[in-house]
RNA sequence: GGCGCUAUCGUCUAGGGGUUAGGACGUGAGAUUCUCAAUCUUAAAACCCGGGUUCGAUUCCCGGUAGCGCUACCA
């Protein structure tokens, strides 16, 4: 039987690093086998659930590459089903009725916590008859629905990931599975789903491991097949905290804001928390460079790591800058217009040159966004030159000089790298000069900046006629 | 607090009863002198602690410690 798994993000933020990681895994698991990727979102709380941020999340999922086979569904559209499944679990004499009021709950919580006893629910409601249950029912009262956990034994699930996790039955607490206004809760609204999709594999964070046994029992009380869960774990911040907001970047299209080529922030995303084993590339180094279509194939639920990782920008920084530089520049073209639309930037150059620039700058970029910074004087004419470059190399005589030297670029009749070298170097010989000095001082004036490609490669990228008039132009 | 899970360089990780404990990112040093955010060379850097089992534990077992997760009519 083909796999079905799903990714199931409730829509009460973007979507975040860790959840992308988990629609990844699935994603991966479900191409490996050449099962069912179903995206449900888990909208049944109305209160922080809003349609701007299921849009954010498959904005996020589009960005990353992941697509889905089934969906989107909406929890909030389900209900019927949830209500079907609940009153199955209490046929099946699972469930009971509880009258208690939330601020009864929370006092009495409360009261435990101070007193140093387990906030749990005292269960005092599954004592009431069920004929009185309906009588007050029936007579208008409301009730929440409770699953009716079992008072010995425990409860335990074979995780492909950790193993056996066993909870002992009297840790777990009779949950609420329909809130008094007949919306179901998240363990109830799960397994329902998961049993109704038919799921064989549930993928998801390890902070719902304590969850699980609840829906354990609840599959036992439906007398569903249990599926096989893979809890992976957390990703942390720096200070091996909880990723948050206030470690930085935690949004995922955040990090294409931030000029991030899409495969290189899932090849990275793959590799935490997840590892192919050993394998070795050429130089007998371990790989981790692996394209789509390599991750795929290679991806297995075994080589999930049992614990929680911290998200290294600086790692991330660097695969961008292997994909950068490893993606021909008609790939990077597109990525990088979009970037040039967002600062309004034009470029005027043609598309030959414009490719043979990206390729010369390839392997100094840093991310995206170089290319409509730093990198502008490749493309177009306006641009800005660095004042620290600018006082580091354009000191003293060196514009003049330039200018000077920018009439000999007008006058030459060749001009190819090697004889803009010849050129340049004769006339820093004639001046009793350095060649460094022009070099580094041509650099500024061409690119604005004091960072740039071999000097006579930029110079036949730019063409004759930008040198001459970039040299003669600077001041 | 209770319950659950986890533990190899700063970080991501490989490995596994006997290894110089491997790689990557980052960091330090040097080279290149046409800049560096490119390239090359190079260095430092880890098995949480304590007991057991064993001829031998970083590896297996137990305990401790620490970290994380859960502990809602949130998901």
């Amino acid at each position: 039987m083909a796999p079905r798994v799903r990714f199931a993000p409730s829509p009460t933020g973007y979507l975040h690093v860790g959840g992308a990681r988990t629609a990844l895994f699935n994603w991966l698991f479900a191409r490996h086998t050449g099962g069912t990727l179903i995206l449900r979102i888990e909208d049944t709380d109305f209160e922080r659930s809003s349609e701007e941020m299921v849009e954010g999340i498959l904005e996020g999922m589009r960005w990353l590459g992941l697509n889905w086979d089934e969906g989107p569904f909406y929890q909030s559209k389900r209900l019927p089903l949830y209500k079907e499944t609940a009153a199955k679990i209490l046929a099946a004499g699972h469930a009971y009725y509880c009258f208690c009021t939330k601020d009864e709950l929370e006092q009495r919580r409360a009261a435990a916590t101070a007193a140093g006893r387990p906030p749990m629910y005292d269960r005092r409601c599954r004592q009431i008859p069920r004929e009185e249950a309906e009588r007050r029912l029936a007579a208008g009262e409301t009730a929440a629905l409770r699953f009716a956990v079992p008072e010995g034994g425990s409860t335990s699930f074979d995780d492909a990931v950790f193993g056996k996790v066993e909870f002992a039955n009297s840790e777990i607490e009779d949950f609420v599975l329909l809130r008094s206004d007949g919306i179901p809760t998240y363990h109830l609204s799960v397994v329902a789903d998961d049993v109704d999709m038919r799921l064989t594999h549930i993928i998801r964070g390890a902070d719902h491991i304590s969850n699980t046994p609840k829906q354990v029992l609840q599959y036992r009380a439906l007398g569903a097949a249990l599926p096989i869960f893979a809890h992976v774990p957390l990703i942390l911040g720096p200070d091996k905290t909880r990723l948050s907001k206030r470690h930085g970047a935690t949004s995922v299209i955040s990090y294409k804001q931030m000029g991030i080529v899409p495969e290189a922030f899932r090849n990275f995303l793959a590799l935490l928390g997840w590892t192919p084993g050993q394998l070795k590339d050429a130089n007998g180094k371990d790989r981790e460079i692996f394209g789509s279509d390599e991750l795929i194939q290679l991806f297995s639920l075994g080589g999930i790591s049992k614990s929680n990782s911290v998200f290294d920008n600086d790692k991330l920084a660097w695969f961008n800058t292997e994909y950068i530089r490893a993606y021909p520049s008609e790939q990077l073209l597109p990525l990088i217009q979009e970037e040039w639309a967002k600062v309004g930037f034009t470029p005027t150059r043609s598309e030959q040159e414009i490719t043979h620039a990206i390729d010369l700058l390839k392997p100094r970029a840093r991310n995206l966004i170089d290319f409509a910074t730093a990198f502008r004087a490749y493309f177009g004419d306006s641009f800005e030159v660095d004042p620290t470059a600018r006082e580091k190399f354009l000191s003293g005589q060196v514009p003049e000089l330039l200018r000077e030297l920018g009439s000999r670029y007008a006058a030459a009749t060749e001009f190819s790298e090697a004889s803009a070298e010849a050129l340049l170097r004769a006339f820093a010989e004639e001046k009793g000069l350095k060649a460094g000095a022009l070099i580094n001082g041509s650099r500024v004036a061409l690119t604005g900046q004091g960072v740039a490609p071999s000097l006579f490669a930029v110079m036949l990228a730019l063409g004759q006629e930008r040198v001459v008039r970039r040299l003669s132009q600077i001041q």
